[in-house]
DNA sequence: CTTGAAAAGAACTGCCT
DNA sequence: AGGCAGTTCTTTTCAAG
């Protein structure tokens, strides 16, 4: 873990808003030289803060409307059922992501189909059959508000 | 909404995985020239279905370790009141992501924190305070699975 | 769709304060 | 730590097949 001081961290805003801009241009913004920002984000990158550049996807571009959060409770829960019923959970292309959790669920689901009808297809022939299923709870999502920077 | 072939599927998936690929040498590894690729990675910009680069910000290396789902009813449900509880949701450090969702719960939070003490100030000092919130359920992930490709 | 080339710009390297 | 100057690479746009 390393100490971040504020040109860090508005390195780091700039750079989760747009990670196509050049260090640069992101020097001029910030009063520093090209290659002094670029110094501050290769040591950000070796501390392993900075861990990737990811593409994002508009899902709707896609045709995909409907983003829905599922709550599932197993029935079953031994060491077994765990691994069968994440396998079977990652291997549904509608899946987007698979987390076990603790609390009133045991796996939560995100899950993104074209619409409702969409929907109820995945959740019936394919979520409900999951190995292990008991409680399922889902979630429609109307509309999603994200901070952008990073935290802290 | 534009029609796909395998070949955009296939620059989608490389550049899910890294963004930072150029496209010369994804053109290579396609059996593209530089341009052609380019031309592609361009026409899926304008299409909108690439909707910019984003950076992956590792919380662990920043020190936060714990993150927490929120699902929250609201005790009352005017028009008024789920602005209040939106604008009071967003402006709290720690809170990620506020989604207003449709089903057993009104509103979900994506809570990152440094441990989980840490967790449990924010929840006892800022969210149980937010206006107008009623049952609260938390759920802590242990583990998570992502999908790295495009949908569909 | 391809190749090839040229111009712009960004990334990286030493050396200096 | 930051800045300056220079080299190497990619991106981006052209012309032409």
């Amino acid at each position: 873990m390393i100490a971040l001081d504020d040109t860090d961290r508005a390195i780091l805003r700039a750079l989760s808003a747009d990670a196509t801009v050049s260090a640069g241009a992101m020097g001029r913004q910030l009063g520093l030289s090209q290659p002094a920002c670029w110094r501050r984000i290769k040591r950000l990158q070796d501390a392993g803060i900075l861990a990737g550049r990811r593409l994002l996807i508009d899902p709707a571009a896609l045709g995909f409307g409907v983003t829905v959060f599922l709550g599932i409770k197993l029935a079953t829960k031994g060491r077994v059922s765990l691994e069968d019923f994440e396998r079977a959970a990652t291997a549904i292309p509608e899946v987007q992501v698979v987390q076990h959790v603790l609390g009133l669920f045991d796996y939560r689901l995100k899950v993104r189909a074209r619409d409702i009808a969409d929907f109820e297809r995945v959740l019936r022939r394919r979520v409900m059959t999951l190995p292990g299923v008991g409680q399922v709870e889902a979630n429609v999502v109307l509309s999603e508000e994200r901070r952008p920077g990073p935290l802290g």
